[in-house]
RNA sequence: GGGCGAAUAGCUCAGCUGGUUAGAGCACCUGCCUUACACGCAGGGUGUCGGGGGUUCGAAUCCCUCUUCGCCCA
């Protein structure tokens, strides 16, 4: 920094953003002027003039804190939103919770387990009443934390699964189901945790690999021990509840003890060999114990072969039956933890002899995706949905392109899933939660009602329970799109303004538990896709690509980084590390590696900005669109020009925001949502092209006062505003921040509400000089300074540039006259003083532009003629073998008879250009032999 | 076991519908306080486009195969 006092140094404007005070400032601003509020009635759908353009929040768990996972798929939403909302939608992002069963319990549990409680101790109502207390003392941590980061969403539509209005969204659903007879309770093997105490879904209980063992257990038949068949398994323990013994019906090791009986080992009891086609005769010895109790394919057998189902396994995971199964547990076994029942099993079994072997086996085993705690299968009582119903249309709708996943490779993952679509456990034994609206009468009569019933709608008798169980979570947030917006209330006005919504953001893992879902509900209740786009970001990792996760602790605290960067750096380096389905990579020992470069991408916009308020003023400045197109400078052309080319860019990048027709054509159902290369776009626009080289060709013209500088003011303050706009959805603060400083601003109207870009594309513009000779330009002072940099020229020293153009004639040439109008510029950015003479001979240094353009720069004392000769000879060659590649690729007749003619025209060209250039290399190593 | 995908500069990735002298950001090296910014400016890139084979006038790009690594499902 300047040490001395002068023009530049500013006691209101420091050379650094002051994120801290502005960030929570420019909030309470924005908040305070309802910036984020959509409004129904502005919408098309609500009779106003305005596409709506809608996101729904992946509703973050009530007792979540925000982590960096939270802070990438909040940024993405918000910088759409913020896009959107500039391009003149009603955007609404509409933010929430999810009261997560599991999850939230759990946290409860663990509260009361500190005072030495378990729910139990409390009862039902008051454990309830418990984690609605602690819901309302934190659950709005999450949300609060993610206003931090800038989210712009309409808090005043906060939704909340488990209130009031979305729990009847909750209720009518299932007794809509109910009535197209999609619900049913059945008696089922479950995967049961038997730490949570509740069944899981398909989806809720994850497949972990672990290494196990395969233990090969003789069965001896009843009527002749000394023959039996040996059977291999995982689990032992579950031998006490077998009920048969199963083979291949093709297997001709067995065909003969089919129908025969086996003395079950330590129980006692006989059991029959039968024959089934789910046997896997290349599997451990081909025959296969069946205990219908506790594994979920036995099950299916033993309903085949209308076996026994006698259960051995607790609800805790214990040892343990009921009735007349108790028989078949031995008294040493009773009450043993599973697997410690696994190891005495193994040991007893050895001990009576028919232990025969036990293997290392590697195999799946599925856990809880709350308490990682070994799922035990189960038979038990649950509610299911028939799913193969819910499921066509949702299959259909990607199909046809309804709805597009992003990444595409998402779509075939759902398609998969969908048409192998099971039925959905979606009871829990769980006190949190929508309590399952089923009463029974005293009649028996079991039903579903909207309303808590007084008597049985079918005979009037007394009600005398409900069922116990709740609702699997995931089943009220199937519900999002719409319970968000009043359904079942059809008339409703955000449901007609904003159903469907557009975009929906997540990450992949959920794809089933709640985006297919999502799209079969609505198409259930709503007869429509929820949204259009389904867009799968990448997950945020670390240095050796590990999820971040609390038990690694190798996490990042968004708000810390918010504390030590700002906001803005954090969703810059978010925002540009997405590549589509990419995941992101920060490193969580170094955050100044990670987010420095977003922080000194908000300093560097910052001093664009400082610049611009020191040296141009507050004085009005003239609207560019009226000043004439005589008036502006090669250099002004040129970065309007590169204005248009950015805008255009990050339109692109984005991506049309809806489908035009409803559907995606195909040629449209992969554009879009690049948000790395939007943030590129945009950062390269207003760095490598407005502030190196813009700021530096205006700087001349602004010290002078007159006309010129009034259209260098109005340019500069154009350009740079609408690299602002471009910018603000990804770094809402500190674009916001300055330009409300911009000359013209005016208070109470906030870039965030201000329009998007659009490029200068009128037809009579089209034709128009978008300042291309300015590229000569860049090309000269680019090659002086290479040069400068290649002899080790001091910036002090001062040097002569002569320029040429290789022609040898008397009269300039265009690209000579561009360069001597711009002659300040590059002797200012090039230092050196520019001369269109011939160069007086002496020790040189030679350069030969693309454009043809010949450079020469006297350095006497600094270049030897022997070294500059080999240099530009070894130029030379890499030219002439390029030349004679592309002259070979010419000369094939197969080349240009088949190729199409613009390819050949263009290499024709490139001929032409690298030949001449060539020539012009050959006299220079010549001139210095 | 079934399905999907990836392998390009030290790192993270573009480059998809074949035709560029193979790019970007970061990191790294060198020089600079050049009157907005040292959180800055200027200069610096030969990488067997994972290996092999094929199609083609032409392949990082299309096909086959091998290797390695991911993800989803059972």
């Amino acid at each position: 920094m300047s040490t001395t006092a002068d023009a530049t140094t500013s006691p209101e404007f420091p050379t650094h953003f002051d994120f801290a005070t502005a960030e929570p400032a420019l909030s309470a601003a924005w908040e305070a002027a309802k910036v984020f509020r959509a409004d129904a009635a502005r919408t098309t759908r609500g009779g106003g003039d305005r596409d709506p353009f809608t996101i729904l929040i992946p509703p973050p768990n009530v007792t979540a804190v925000l982590h960096v996972g939270h802070g990438l798929n909040n940024t993405v939403q918000d910088v759409l939103v913020r896009w959107r909302r500039m391009a003149g939608d009603e955007a609404l992002w509409l933010p929430g919770t999810d009261h997560a069963g599991i999850a939230t319990q759990n946290v409860v549990e663990k509260l009361l387990a500190k005072e030495g409680k378990t729910r139990f101790d409390l009862g039902r109502e008051a454990f309830v009443q418990r984690t609605e207390t602690f819901v309302e003392e934190t659950g709005g941590q999450i949300l609060n934390q993610l206003k931090a980061i800038g989210a712009s969403a309409d808090w005043s539509r906060t939704a909340y699964t488990f209130s009031p209005a979305l729990s009847r969204a909750v209720r009518e659903a299932f007794v809509r189901l109910w009535e197209k007879d999609l619900v049913y309770r059945g008696h089922r093997v479950i995967h049961w945790c038997p730490r949570c105490l509740t069944s899981l879904s398909d989806e809720e209980a994850e497949f972990h690999d672990s290494e196990g063992k395969l233990y090969h257990i003789r069965y001896p038949l009843a009527d002749d021990p000394s023959q039996g068949i040996t059977i291999a398994t995982t689990r032992p323990e579950t031998m006490l509840a077998d009920v048969a013994v199963a083979v291949h019906p093709d297997d001709p090791r067995y065909a003969a003890l089919v129908g025969k009986r086996l003395r079950l080992p330590l129980v006692g009891v006989e059991i029959p060999v039968i024959a089934d086609a789910y046997v896997e005769k290349d599997f451990g010895t081909g025959a296969l114990k069946i205990t219908p109790a506790h594994d979920a394919n036995d099950f299916e057998v033993g309903k085949r072969h209308d076996l026994a189902m006698p259960v051995v396994i607790t609800a805790t995971g214990t040892i343990g039956a009921i009735g007349d199964d108790k028989a078949r547990i031995p008294a040493e076994l009773d009450g043993l933890d599973r697997f410690a029942a696994r190891k005495r099993v193994a040991e007893l079994l050895e001990a009576a002899g028919v232990l025969v072997k036990v293997a290392a086996h590697a195999n799946s085993v599925r856990r809880c995706y709350r308490c990682d705690t070994v799922v035990e299968p189960r038979l038990s009582m649950q509610w299911f949905v028939r799913m193969a119903p819910l499921a066509a249309p949702a299959l259909a709708a990607v199909k046809d392109g309804t709805v597009r996943l992003l990444p595409e490779k998402w779509e075939k993952v759902y398609i998969n899933w969908l048409e192998g679509i099971r039925d959905w456990n979606i009871s829990r034994q769980l006190w949190w939660g929508h309590r399952i609206p089923v009463f029974t009468c005293e009649n028996g009569h079991e039903l579903a009602y909207r309303d808590d019933p007084t008597q049985c709608r079918q005979c009037q008798a007394r009600i005398v329970s409900q069922d116990e169980d709740v609702f699997d979570t995931w089943f009220s947030s199937g519900l999002w799109p719409f319970s968000t917006l009043g359904w079942p209330d059809e008339r409703s006005e955000d449901l007609k303004a904003f159903f469907p919504s557009d975009v929906l953001v997540t990450a992949p893992e959920i794809l089933f538990f709640w985006v297919a879902r999502m799209i079969m509900n609505s198409y259930a209740f709503l007869g429509a896709a929820p949204f259009h786009t389904v867009y799968l970001h990448g997950t945020v990792r670390d240095m050796q690509h590990r999820k971040m996760s609390k038990s690694l602790g190798n996490g990042i605290d968004p708000l810390d980084v918010v504390q030590r960067y700002g906001a803005d750096a954090l969703r810059w380096t978010l925002i540009q590390g997405m590549g589509l389905g990419v995941d992101v990579m920060l490193d969580p020992n170094d955050l100044e590696k990670s987010f420095a470069p977003g922080r000194n991408f908000a300093t560097k916009l910052w001093n664009i900005g400082r610049f611009i308020l020191l040296q141009v003023g507050d004085d009005p400045v003239t609207p560019l669109e009226r000043i004439t197109p005589a008036e502006l400078t090669l250099a002004d052309r040129w970065i309007l020009g590169r204005l248009d080319a950015a805008i255009a860019e990050c339109d692109a990048t984005l991506g049309p925001a809806r489908p035009r027709a409803g559907r995606w054509p195909e040629q449209e159902r992969q554009l879009g949502l690049r948000l790395d290369a939007y943030a590129e776009s945009a950062r390269r626009f207003v760095w490598n092209e407005l502030a190196d080289w813009y700021v530096e060709a205006v700087k001349t013209r602004l010290a002078q006062p007159g006309a010129d500088r009034e259209v260098a003011r109005a340019v500069l303050v154009h350009v740079f505003d609408r690299g602002l706009r471009l910018l603000h959805p990804i770094m809402p603060f500190v674009t916001e921040s300055l330009w409300g400083r911009l000359p013209g601003a005016t208070a109470g109207r906030f870039l965030a509400t201000a329009a998007w870009p659009e490029a200068r594309s009128a037809g009579a513009d089209r034709s128009a000089d978008r300042g291309a000779a300015f590229e000569v330009v860049r090309e000269a002072i680019d090659a002086i300074r290479g040069l400068r940099a290649e002899y080790g020229v001091q910036p002090g020293t001062p040097i002569k540039a002569f320029v040429g153009t290789g022609s040898g004639g008397a009269t300039l040439t265009p690209l000579a006259t561009t360069l001597q109008e711009n002659a300040a510029l590059v002797q200012r950015l090039a230092r050196c003083e520019l001369s269109l003479d011939t160069a007086t001979p002496g020790a040189a240094a030679h350069a030969v532009l693309p454009s043809g353009l010949e450079l020469v720069l006297p350095l006497a004392g600094m270049v030897d003629v022997a070294k500059e000769r080999s240099r530009l000879q070894a130029e030379l060659d890499g030219l002439v073998k390029q030349l004679d590649a592309l002259r070979g690729r010419l000369g094939n007749e197969k080349f240009t008879a088949k190729a199409p003619a613009a390819v050949v025209d263009a290499e024709r060209a490139k001929e032409r250009e690298w030949t001449a250039r060539a020539d012009q290399l050959r006299a220079k190593v010549a001139e210095l032999a």
